[in-house]
DNA sequence: AATACGGGGAA
DNA sequence: TTCCCAGTATT
């Protein structure tokens, strides 16, 4: 790369982005020229690896429920946990509540206002404290997210990879000189609106890009293959079936611990299995032995149910099942049917339950 | 340095 | 199916 032509790139780059953000930019959301940090930071965490319109929801439910960061701080984790249901990455909202209540704690309930003590935050990194300082403080720090990295791989035609340790600091880099020492906040918005609606990931509007004349990717025909990812995702199968024992109005459920998936939401009596199986060698299972000591009912047995995570593929089925007195399962506690909904739990148990609603 | 962590929308 | 989204924490 020239430095030269660099250099010239980088002006009109960033004088073209500024023009088209204060003329042509529509995008509208809540919390753009918002000044309370609270909002800001919240509208991040939701935001992270979230689309816009995917997080806008959960946005204004958490603002209705939780005006202030102490409302939140105060709030009980269950409920807290309840809002997020379905939003995914739910290790962010465990981090939500611890920070919202170190603030509240050490911090007097006022959110911290330097760069360096906002990415000590619970789950604050490097994006997310450079949004935070510059749109809440106007500190000069480059947003860098995926819309960013993009738009600079392909204007200036960076092909080290985004995802490397490397590639992450030349962007980050790159991005950090780009950005205006005046207006940060204003510029990060820009980059990230810019990238969201017109250098778009798979059908970028190239056409009708005030920046075409000078884009290295489009001149070069490589704006399909920039920016340049190294790592390929793998996904592992995976058989959770579930047993809804039902004991007069309520069910047995447990809070999901340790580090797997969906940690923090609730789940029904888990059997794993390696392979596929059927309803009738799952209640063949040792497992089952104190129920076989019961009289129980089979009242459902679900088809073979499935869920496409990032690094996972789901697959299960849900058996229904009626006892006729209480069991104690280590780990589970009787839930009334009619308090069910107060309980978060995953999207592979909650589209069943979609379909087969359990009623008293 | 590599990997796991959700769920949804678009092609 | 595959990709990717206003990334971060953990190993």
């Amino acid at each position: 790369m020239q430095i030269v032509e660099d250099n010239y790139n980088s002006s009109f780059f960033h004088d073209q982005l500024i023009y088209w953000h204060i003329h042509n930019n529509h995008r509208q959301m809540p919390w753009k020229a918002e000044t309370d940090p609270y909002r800001i930071w919240l509208s991040e965490i939701i935001l992270q690896q979230t689309r816009v319109e995917q997080g806008l929801a959960y946005y204004e439910r958490f603002i209705n429920n939780y005006p202030t960061i102490l409302s939140l701080a105060n709030a009980n984790d269950t409920d807290v946990f309840k809002l997020w249901e379905g939003l995914g990455y739910y290790s962010r909202c465990k981090n939500l509540l611890s920070t919202a209540r170190q603030i509240a704690t050490e911090y007097a309930g006022i959110f911290p206002a330097t760069y360096d003590t906002i990415l000590k935050l619970k789950g604050v990194g490097p994006y997310t404290a450079a949004a935070i300082s510059s749109f809440a403080y106007n500190l000069p720090h480059a947003v860098v997210d995926g819309n960013v990295t993009r738009v600079l791989a392909r204007y200036f035609g960076m092909d080290v990879a985004i995802d490397s340790t490397a590639g992450k600091q030349v962007f980050l880099e790159k991005a950090q000189r780009l950005l205006n020492k005046e207006a940060p906040g204003k510029y990060n918005q820009a980059i990230m609106d810019f990238g969201a609606t017109v250098c778009k990931p798979q059908v970028p509007l190239c056409e009708e890009c005030f920046l075409q004349t000078n884009c290295s990717a489009l001149l070069t025909n490589q704006v399909q293959l920039l920016p340049v990812k190294s790592k390929k995702n793998i996904r592992r199968n995976r058989w959770l079936n579930y047993i809804i024992i039902q004991f007069g109005e309520g069910v047995y459920i447990r809070k999901r611990q340790g580090k797997d998936i969906w940690q923090n939401l609730y789940e029904f009596l888990l059997l794993e299995s390696e392979h596929a199986v059927s309803a009738e060698e799952l209640l063949d299972l040792d497992i089952l032995a104190y129920l076989k000591a019961e009289k129980f009912t089979i009242l459902h047995s679900s088809e073979v149910r499935k869920q496409v995570l990032t690094h996972q593929l789901v697959n299960g089925l849900f058996i229904h099942l009626m006892v006729y007195s209480p069991i104690y399962i280590p780990g589970y506690e009787w839930i009334d049917l009619k308090k069910l909904d107060r309980f978060p739990f995953p999207r592979f148990i909650n589209s069943f339950l979609d379909i087969y609603p359990l009623k008293p």
